[in-house]
RNA sequence: GCCGGGGUGGCGGAACUGGGAGACGCGGCGGACUUAAAACCCGCUGGCCUGCAAAGGCCGUGGGGGUUCGAUUCCCCCCCUCGGCACCA
């Protein structure tokens, strides 16, 4: 864009440099602790070094550094820090394409970034900045996975996996998305390899138990941990089969036992091997295995696909019912959840029902239908008990506490709560990551690193194909190493640890980000945790904000902290949108924020990004509506120099008794205020605090040109001071440059932000007279001005007497008059 | 299928606890300034209708019903849409 179609603005470029090296110069946002004083740690989601920030950055950070900004205002000492989430693929691709080192890339991104964050004036405290792919902060993650080795807590198994054939790297559940990889959209494999668990599901019953106890998050991001976790109560028991070993049967519905006709094992259940003798059968059971086996996760996952089964000779035996029944191996039952098998009830659980239909099995309703009911569906309503012997005439709820009784009277089972949230799996086949500090010694087998031997540092020189194979395994000097134990040799763990184990728990690190003596120095944590208020995508609902809050439970039982949770409010904000889509380079549709900040500045950038949207819906881009907040900046700026010989340069003495324009203007001053705390503090309503502070400079107009000829001279004078300084204070959080700008214009020495936030004076928002809305029947037919003080009768009265009103009431009967007082006033008439 | 969010002017969005629907901004229209344009400043701007005008009427918050003096707001049913989970026994 060439430079002369650029509109008039006031000089934003001198004015943003200025004050951000004024800021820096003055240490202005370096966070102490101070005991005396409350403290606000505001945290937004630290970035991954890509290389360039977007739209979605700038959001992000506006908002947290409005609520940062707005707290030190408002006493509290505030933690604000940034940091970068350093490792990671992206980087190693880059190592492919361009045959650059991952960590010369991620340097340089994390560079070119950081400029491009003080370009925003946000009021970090730079002095906490912390990356993690430094080997001083990821020696500590070491440690703690040594720690929780030791616990049980980090193990290693064998098991199916997610693979991504792209990414050539495992991925744990979370980072799976319909099947398909969350970063690079590959549809992902199933594969039998070892790898590092986390035992995020000892945590199940508690990170479930904290979703109802932290209110300051959204109830959207809660439901989705719940559904995510998973939990159902019901029963396990053992499935006894006619000449050969029970099996091992999870239920939520022990209440239609009676009803199950057969039962079904997953086709990889270890029991079918015994279960199955004939060789011929074996050989079918063989057969029926890899067909299930060749299946892709998205077909398996596809909606109302046929479900496949094999009938085994072997027959089990209904222990409620004592009646035999026939068992399958079938591809609908999972051997990842409950036990790997199921009892089948057709007639309540539609699965069940679709498999019994397709294999011509009985079915036995063991509840009441209603009498409407289509039978052509299982029914999984409640109702009365049938065809269930000793639990007839119950209900379903009664039926189920009796069956588990007995059960566990019959020595059979018990009752059983089961989640749907698996172990964390961390292993990566991949470098860019932190060492898995475990070593493998020809005599002692599996050993942890010793403590004093940490880090286990990163070797640089690697060669990285993406061919598969984790690249450590080839770097000789980093596998080939002496047992930590015997001093004998041993080879060293070459997988690497997730990214989302850094990203765990550096909210704390910030706390003491240099403390060479652990994780986290524990006066420092004890002061500044936990997290008061977490901004970030809503796309970590799962994954990030659900591990951050297992590590952090990790952490306390270690006694590394003392907090049960990391974030006590999360702010979940929108993505930005343009023209009906996500911003992707693939659509086009990307606005640069280096170019936005050229043109425009950056306090015009964030005041769009935070006035253009709630937060926490997505923000749709409008390249008008940046001009429009431009030109409101514009306006202000205006303004101010417009009028600074008479707003200045010492505040004036407000005359002891304004006119009744001045009372009017002043209250609106007041009603700003409270308007705009409002909705910072209650709601996080930026927008309409944006347009709460635009409507005062909008009176502000009105106000001057109204008594620019009046001879109250000193209360015009005050006025006007006292409108710009609230304008100015109110504006600071969300377009800090300009407001510091003006606010030294005006004669300030101080820093804005070191200033309290305006209070609301209550006696300026008192009025004289209110207007009354006169209803008729409900619709609008006149309005009275009458005193504040009126009596209810009062303005029934006036509102009856008013002429607007009376045609409306002409050969009709006054039935009623609803009078509510400060607001309207409705008559109800009848014809 | 289950769970959650949402549906308001040409557009982004606002509306306290059930009380004047459409704040604020964008866009549009008109005016002022200017040789002219941009910028800036002022005014109007949901739809339909009556009126020369002043003014006034009716309709209107996805659709239908209900509660209420009064419903964008509460209740019931339905439609659409976005997001999450998805053979979880």
């Amino acid at each position: 864009m060439p430079a002369d179609d650029r509109p008039e603005r006031y000089p934003f470029a001198d004015i943003e440099g200025k004050w951000q090296r004024v800021w820096e110069d003055r240490k202005q946002f370096r966070a102490v602790e101070d005991p005396t004083r409350p403290k606000f740690y505001c945290l937004e989601m630290f970035p991954y070094p890509s290389g360039r920030i977007h739209m979605g950055h700038v959001r992000v950070y506006a908002i947290g550094d409005l609520l940062a900004r707005f707290k030190t205002m408002r006493g509290f000492n505030v933690l604000h820090p940034m940091g970068w989430d350093a490792f990671g693929l992206p980087a190693e691709n880059a190592a492919i394409d361009n045959g650059v080192h991952p960590a010369v890339w991620t340097h340089e991104n994390i560079a070119y970034m950081r400029t491009q964050l003080r370009r925003m004036g946000i009021s970090y405290d730079w002095d906490r900045e912390v990356t993690t792919c430094d080997p001083a902060y990821y020696r500590w993650e070491q440690l703690v996975f040594i720690r929780m080795f030791e616990r049980g807590l980090a193990y290693k198994r064998r098991s199916r996996v997610n693979w991504c054939p792209s990414c050539q790297t495992v991925l744990a559940n979370e980072q799976v998305e319909a099947g398909r990889c969350w970063r690079c959209d590959s549809e992902v494999v199933a594969r039998d390899i070892d790898g590092w668990y986390f035992k995020i599901t000892d945590y199940a019953e508690e990170l479930l138990a904290w979703c109802d106890r932290l209110p300051g998050w959204p109830e959207r991001v809660m439901t989705m941990q719940r559904n995510w976790i998973g939990r159902s109560e019901g029963a396990e028991f053992t499935l006894p089969v006619v000449g050969g070993p029970g099996i091992a049967i999870f239920t939520t519905r022990p209440d239609t036992s009676f009803g199950m006709t057969y039962a079904v094992l997953a086709p990889e259940h270890p029991l079918v091997d015994q279960l199955v003798a004939d060789p011929g059968e074996r050989a079918r059971v063989e057969a029926f295995r890899r067909e299930v086996a060749a299946q892709s996760e998205i077909e398996r996952v596809a909606a109302d696909r046929p479900k496949r089964g094999l009938r085994l000779a072997a027959r089990a035996v209904n222990p409620f019912s004592g009646l035999e029944i026939p068992l399958f191996i079938a591809d609908y039952v999972l051997m990842t959840y409950g036990t790997g098998a199921i009892m089948a009830v057709p007639g309540e659980d539609q699965r069940d029902w679709d498999f019994a239909i397709a294999h011509g099995l009985p079915i036995i309703p063991t509840v009441a239908r209603p009498p409407e009911w289509v039978d052509n569906q299982a029914y999984t309503g409640d109702g009365v008990k049938i065809n269930s012997g000793f639990l007839d005439g119950l209900t379903v709820a009664e039926a189920k506490r009796k069956a588990i009784d007995w059960l566990v009277a019959q020595g059979l089972g018990r009752a059983k709560v089961n989640y749907r949230l698996r172990d964390w799996g961390i292993s990566r086949q991949r470098y860019w990551g932190a060492p898995i500090p475990i070593l493998y010694c020809e005599k002692c087998g599996m050993v942890p690193e010793r403590e004093d031997r940490l880090p286990v540092v990163l070797p640089p020189d690697v060669q990285i194909s993406g061919k598969g194979g984790s690249p450590l395994a080839d770097v000789a000097s980093f596998v080939h190493a002496t047992c930590p134990r015997c001093g004998g040799r041993a080879r060293r763990e070459t997988d690497t640890m997730d990214t989302f184990v850094e990203s765990s728990w550096y909210f704390l690190r910030y706390c003491s980000p240099s403390y060479a003596g652990g994780m986290v120095d524990r006066t420092a944590a004890e002061y500044w945790m936990p997290v008061d208020q977490y901004i970030g995508g809503i796309e970590h609902a799962v994954l990030h904000l659900l591990y951050a809050r297992f590590y952090t439970k990790v952490l306390r039982d270690l006694d590394l902290v003392a907090v049960d949770e990391p974030f006590t409010a999360l702010l979940s904000q929108g993505m930005v949108i343009k023209d009906g889509a996500k911003m992707s380079k693939s659509k086009g549709n990307v606005v640069d924020p280096d170019e936005l900040i050229e043109r425009y500045g950056a306090d015009t950038a964030r005041l769009f990004s935070l006035f253009a949207a709630p937060p926490e819906k997505d923000l749709d881009w409008n390249d008008h509506g940046v001009e429009g907040a431009s030109r409101f900046l514009n306006r202000v700026w205006r303004f101010v120099h417009a009028h600074l010989d008479e707003l200045g340069p010492a505040s004036a003495a407000r005359p002891p008794a304004l006119s009744a324009g001045g009372r009017a203007f002043r209250r609106t001053i007041h009603e700003t205020i409270r308007r705009v705390t409002e909705d910072i503090e209650k709601d996080f309503h930026f927008n309409t605090a944006i347009s709460a502070v635009m409507e005062l400079v909008n009176a502000l107009h009105d106000f001057d040109r109204a008594s620019r000829h009046s001879s109250a001279l000193a209360e015009r004078r005050a006025l006007l001071r006292e409108a710009v300084e609230a304008t100015l204070l109110l504006l600071g959080p969300v377009s800090p440059h300009v407001a510091e700008e003006l606010w030294a214009a005006l004669g300030h020495e101080e820093s804005l932000f070191t200033r309290a936030w305006p209070a609301v004076d209550e006696a300026a928002l008192a009025r004289d007279e209110v207007e009354i809305v006169v209803q008729v029947d409900g619709r609008v037919r006149g309005r009275v001005t009458v005193a504040a003080t009126a009596t209810e009768s009062d303005i029934r009265a006036r509102a009856l007497a008013d002429d607007r009103v009376r045609p409306w009431l002409a050969e009709r009967v006054v039935a009623k008059v609803v009078v509510v007082p400060g607001r309207l006033v409705n008559i109800v008439t009848r014809g």
